[in-house]
DNA sequence: GTCTATATCATGATAGAC
DNA sequence: GTCTATCATGATATAGAC
């Protein structure tokens, strides 16, 4: 998982991520995660000091993984269409594989502090001016050769993660009040691709 | 606020409000709440028997008020460019007005038991088919009229709420990695409301 | 490094007087 | 209905032996 570190820390970092994935920060319960970790509660204590800094560290860990491996594909393509294709089918299968990364999410993005403002730093991804990510200078480069409409370069990335995003958000929501709607159904996972690609493709084509 | 309730009562569900609000469901303390009530915590007790009871009447109030609010200036209008643009004012002016009933919708969908099935039943908004929604219908509709391009109706609903409702559920994100981002600034508002409007109608439109 | 046992604390809930 | 005082619980954290 990561180097040099002992077996019973890898233990511990394994169960610990299973827990807080599940329950949360506050759900979760250091004697659960001792138990899951085949340890008692003084070992985790010796290791990470506080539930806090454990959480801290497992946060990171995993929103580290998952930014990274989202942005990594990204850099060497061109063609606006086929980024934007890309964009979207990363996204989507980011987070469909990794459905519980959400709450990690959440939780931070409205009760944390300072975590998520450190693992961006740490991914250097917070020098960002306005046009940092790459993604937005290269629309509005293809705003600029005419290959797309006239548009916010901004905003048309927002959009474009909100819909990638929203329902594995509102999953719980969606499925309770539509019947016969099942999100992680690898049919509906590709449908939603394709829906929006093609509603913002032909939103944008000049 | 509601009917036929004690004056002690109402002082306790708008402070229950205001700190559930803030704090979330567990973050929030019997005490906070008796205290910005002006009374004791024996007495919270009374009214509500316990704190899970207490949250999840104040849970339904909000959510209650928030989904009439926006579902009930919907049904009148049949033209679906109008449709569409009130729509989307509609949730985006909602959820500026509120953008603390987030955490409410956050918390209930990824930790929360019944609360939000029961709002949605006490609402009947849940004897939903998949085209229950009056505005799943009506696109439907526009299509066979061609009025609009042919899509999925469903998966253009999801697109829709997905970028109205992306950057207050990522306010505090964007906003640390983004410089000068202000998302409850009124202008950025407006702008997004036209941006996602132009964006959807330009991919709509026969 | 690893364990058992315990300190310490926070908080939801209640008993019982008025 | 409203209060004070107290209980009961569950959790984090630590002391100290091995």
């Amino acid at each position: 998982m990561s180097e040099d570190i002992s077996p019973t820390e890898n233990k511990i970092i394994t169960a610990a991520t299973s827990v807080f994935l599940k329950k949360g920060k506050y759900g979760a319960r250091m004697q659960e995660i001792a138990d899951l970790a085949g340890i008692n509660k003084a070992l985790l204590h010796y290791y990470f000091r506080s539930k806090e800094k454990l959480y801290r560290y497992i946060f990171k860990l995993e929103i580290g993984k998952f930014l990274t491996t989202l942005f990594s594909t990204l850099k060497p393509i061109d063609d606006i269409y086929q980024l934007i294709q890309i964009f979207i089918n990363n996204y989507i299968d980011q987070l469909y594989k990794n459905p519980q990364i959400i709450r990690f999410f959440m939780w931070e993005l409205h009760h944390g502090g300072e975590s998520l403002k450190d693992v961006f730093e740490e991914l250097t991804i917070t020098k960002s001016k306005p046009g940092i990510f790459p993604i937005i200078q290269k629309i509005e480069f293809a705003i600029q050769q005419k290959q797309i409409k006239k548009v916010d370069a901004q905003h048309l990335f927002f959009s474009i993660i909100g819909m990638c995003v929203y329902v594995f958000i509102a999953q719980p929501l969606l499925e309770t009040i539509i019947p016969n709607l099942d999100i992680m159904n690898p049919k509906f996972i590709e449908k939603r691709k394709i829906e929006i690609l093609s509603l913002l493709w032909n939103g944008l084509k000049p």
